[in-house]
DNA sequence: CCTTATTTATTAGGATTACTAACTTTGAGA
DNA sequence: TCTCAAAGTTAGTAATCCTAATAAATAAGG
């Protein structure tokens, strides 16, 4: 086999590279949330649902979102909400929309929540031997792929600064109309609180 | 609801930001390789299977290897190379160990690796938009998690440098026994050519 | 008010994913 | 040779995720 080490090559090869990087880390929740799912009974798609209740407002739980959420087909996430209400982890409250409802966690939920909220902590171990600089500028590459993903109709994006009618691109970079202020490196959000707000 | 933008929060959350940032990008192989899936009539996972034929040795294209680079268990990789087979798209060579054998793409398999490889194309076209420094610092930051990762036994990594046996990491950095050379940044590999020699 | 179109969610059906457990065959070591 | 390990398959099961068709409620336009 020959020695294919050729600096040449490789810088103009970073980009195919940083692909590669980037498949790999995408089995990574595919197998810590494999893991969690054998430990507690549930499916992967039924942790994330369960999660995504803890750290968000449940006017945002319902089945049309969520299936947006995580780019999946409504009967999916129908299912998988089915799983959920069987199993007594989540109720069902019906909004103002006769056809919709929201879900929330009952308290048999919120105790299996405290359960499988830990499976990305390897992750989370991993991130945190990056210093503060690497960090930033990371979170800077990853915003950045995602809103170009995004505009290429690849994925959905909710609640991202870029989607956002309080964000503006102007030549100085990123700012919010929200708090009046420039979105520099981290200050950009993927999943911000405000962003229902903007919708109005 | 609040305005939660906090500036002393948002540098305390980063690590945490990162990780919903990678998420989505998890996710973003899966959609696209959906799609491509939909179009061609083979699975996403045969997907996988037929690119890594294109871009790598035939002796890595054996049922436990391949178990290993997309971190499923081995019945799951027979059942896909199974279909594969089936398709006619690769073909079965006995090598000189009885049990086992290697797959390369047939004729058929080669036509249908053309059709395929475009589907990270959309993800190749948002890392380009990214600057040479930003690819770099990323490509770092992802080596990094990886080997983490990788340390942590979450997931299973062939051919990088930091599971290769020329790889020593010393007082100035990381250095390779192979080509005798420090590796900074982008020299670091997540798929080296050159890993096989460094395990005889 | 009425009709039409859209949206929300579900059901049904199917291919794929991915696992564990048990098995066959082959290879390696004592 | 005997035993154990490794490569791969088979069988069975649960979960993923889709499309298509459906029912019900809302929204829009005349």
């Amino acid at each position: 086999m020959a020695n294919s080490f050729d600096p040449q090559v490789q810088k103009v090869d970073l980009t195919s590279k940083v692909v590669v990087g980037l498949e790999r880390l995408s089995e990574v929740f595919r197998v810590l949330l494999w893991e969690k799912a054998k430990d507690t009974g549930l499916s992967p798609i039924q942790i994330q649902i369960l999660l995504f209740l803890s750290t968000h407002d449940k006017m945002l739980a319902n089945v049309s979102h969520l299936s947006k959420e995580f780019n999946l087909k409504k009967p999916t996430v129908s299912d998988a909400i089915k799983a959920l209400h069987d199993k007594g982890l989540v109720l069902k409250e019906p909004g103002d929309d006769g056809r919709a409802y929201t879900i929330i966690p009952s308290d048999k939920g919120q105790h299996m929540i405290k359960q499988v909220e830990e499976f990305e902590t390897p992750l989370i171990k991993a991130i945190s031997t990056l210093s503060s600089d690497q960090k930033t500028s990371l979170h800077a590459s990853l915003s950045q792929l995602i809103y170009q993903l995004n505009q290429a109709g690849i994925i959905e994006t909710q609640r991202t600064c870029f989607g956002c009618s309080f964000y503006e691109k102007n030549t100085k970079g990123h700012y919010c109309q929200f708090i009046k202020k420039p979105l520099n490196g981290g200050d950009i959000r993927l999943d911000c609180d405000d962003f229902e707000i903007a919708l109005n």
